[in-house]
DNA sequence: CCTATGTCAGCACAACTGACATAT
DNA sequence: CATATGTCAGTTGTGCTGACATAG
């Protein structure tokens, strides 16, 4: 995810930048939706969810840019210290992320090569490999984590509340999708 | 974005598939990294986002997919239909879109070459390209509209309440990220 | 001259498909 | 044997940078 060209008088960058705009264009849509098709929050509500993500991934790219990683990236260093012996089949990691065992690889192939994690067979299953994070994957995600708490996630404009309250109303969609037993 | 190989019994896709785990794997990555670090709403309310953006990308452009179109296609369309002429600078449909002008100027390329859409110099300025929509685009448009409606947008789990609380709950986040003037 | 608009080449990244090697 | 794990090559889609032509 490239960086975004911040804070400049002219804006060529669109994620995290600029206010030009001196109504929501959300907002707008959804009434001309109304307008014309008829009931327009569900529209309203998936749209806002595109862009809150478009603006969080970018805020938390450029906060974890210095350590050379990736949202992606970090949450999979964050799931192996999680683990006990910090080491963790790759399909495992596939699964608690939800992401493609294709996307595994790749991830794991990335941290490896900046020494973050090494592979391992797994002793247990001579299918299987672990990827186990090194000294040097245990120091970069501490800084990395001290920074994204600083940032309060890019979540710093909400409360404890507001911030449980998306929690449970995005937990909705999440069971209603079978990503896991609700 | 590639369909997601759906309902199979073995499962490889992840996006909007199966029921693998007995547990929230975001609420447990919340509850291990409160005891370890500290408060963990912020983290578990952007994972959640991430991933109901990732649920809900792969089920729309699944919806999208008969039409060729993808999320960011279709929005680009509909936004054409609600202009009054049915054309717009493409400086606008990225501005409106909260996209970068690069990726306008891909979005239309598709556009055009699937004829839902056609360029035209802008007569009230020599730099300016319009973007407009064709007899076909206005077709395509309608039928996935259709679609998507009877879809509810994919958020069919949602009453009308929930779903102005998630818009009214995001626009706090994007009016911080400088989007528009709240 | 300076700014704005749009395009192009090129790159990074995520997610997928299909094919495959290997092990259970 | 079928199944599971992981890799590889290749594709699609988005979003960026940097450079550029053109017009205001």
């Amino acid at each position: 995810m490239g960086e975004p060209g911040r804070g400049r008088a002219t804006v060529t960058s669109v994620a995290t930048d600029q206010l030009n705009l001196p109504f929501d264009p959300i907002e707008r849509a959804a009434r001309t939706w109304r307008d014309r098709f008829g009931p327009s929050s569900a529209m309203a509500a998936v749209t806002s969810i595109m862009r809150a993500h478009q603006i969080l991934l970018s805020q938390l790219d450029t906060l974890l840019k210095p350590y050379d990683l990736t949202f992606a990236r970090y949450e999979a260093l964050v799931l192996l210290t999680f683990s006990k012996s910090g080491a963790l089949p790759l399909s495992r990691i596939g699964e608690r992320l939800m992401v493609h065992p294709t996307s595994v690889t790749n991830t794991v192939d990335r941290l490896e090569r900046a020494g973050l994690v090494r592979r391992m067979r797994n002793p247990r299953d001579g299918r299987g490999v672990l990827a186990e994070i090194t000294d040097r994957g245990r120091e970069v995600v501490a800084r990395a984590t001290e920074t994204l708490m600083e940032a309060d996630f890019a979540m710093a404009m909400y409360g404890e509340a507001e911030l449980q309250e998306m929690f449970a109303l995005l937990k909705t969609l999440r069971v209603a999708a079978g990503d896991f037993e609700g």
